[in-house]
DNA sequence: TGACAACTACTGGTCTACCCGTAGAATCAG
DNA sequence: CTGATTCTACGGGTAGACCAGTAGTTGTCA
């Protein structure tokens, strides 16, 4: 198993979002998906080298397909994103979940709609917490 | 009016929150919180350079205190903070609130206050967003 | 098979964050 | 005044992210 599990960079998450949604990707589709709707494009070497890289960090790998890679992606989506969340939750909010929000909330208009999702998550939370607790008693963890 | 406020860096950061808490520190008091309860330690000047760097950025200024400058922020806490929250959440989570929060809720435990407490800041922005909807109806503002 | 098109390997360059040593200036103790 | 201490100024050095060009390889198609 792995010890360090390295957390992608600003552009090669990008690149991974690519490769979650598709599944699989080559080079070039990878390329042009990022390009896309933005002005200032990036060469596709570029991308390759940054598929590279990624590669050796472990985050993708890849294939041959006829002449063309085809990179998949080796860290699933949910782990990645998890672990992004909470190195950056500790980071700037020194782990202060509310802390947190507070400042999300501040930042712009949020739908009714919305409002509603994260009441039924919290909600969600609570009730997966108490089964979890009861589950849990011999080991004293803490509440 | 400055158009770009920098967003600190995650060292400038840490300066920040000595100088948020204490309004005021010279060097060597910020030098030694952020060197507290570490164990590789940052040299004197490294701090020097980096509340100098800071300085260029407008996020502190500092003013001659004896033979020792005080340094103090430029920036307020709650703007930063959600200058950071928000560039976060649309860098990883392309601007989806429930994206986070369900990765965030899913890292650690969390305590019963810590959900109360946040169901408490759900209300809150509730409330707030209706009394705000009836003073913009004017405005069309979007739902 | 030959020429072309598309791909990959390799390499280097730039930029930013981060870190710190040395030299010199200011201050203070004796 | 002198030496020691503590500060600041300045300059450099490293590492990683990011970007891209060139050369060489592979596949295609007429």
């Amino acid at each position: 198993m792995k010890l360090t599990d390295f957390d992608p960079t600003e552009r090669e998450l990008e690149a991974l979002k690519v490769l979650w949604i598709r599944g699989e990707a080559t080079v070039r589709e990878v390329c042009d998906e990022i390009n896309a709707g933005t002005n200032d494009e990036l060469a596709y070497t570029t991308v390759l080298s940054l598929l590279q890289v990624m590669e050796q960090k472990g985050l993708v790998k890849h294939r041959r397909e006829g002449k063309a890679y085809v990179y998949l992606p080796q860290v699933v989506r949910e782990r990645t994103l998890r672990s992004l969340a909470a190195s950056f939750l500790e980071r700037v909010f020194d782990g202060s979940l509310d802390e947190y929000l507070v400042h999300a909330l501040g930042t712009r208009k949020v739908s009714k709609r919305e409002l509603d999702q994260l009441e039924e998550m919290l909600a969600e939370a609570r009730k997966k917490k108490s089964s979890r607790a009861s589950n849990n008693k011999r080991k004293g963890e803490k509440q």
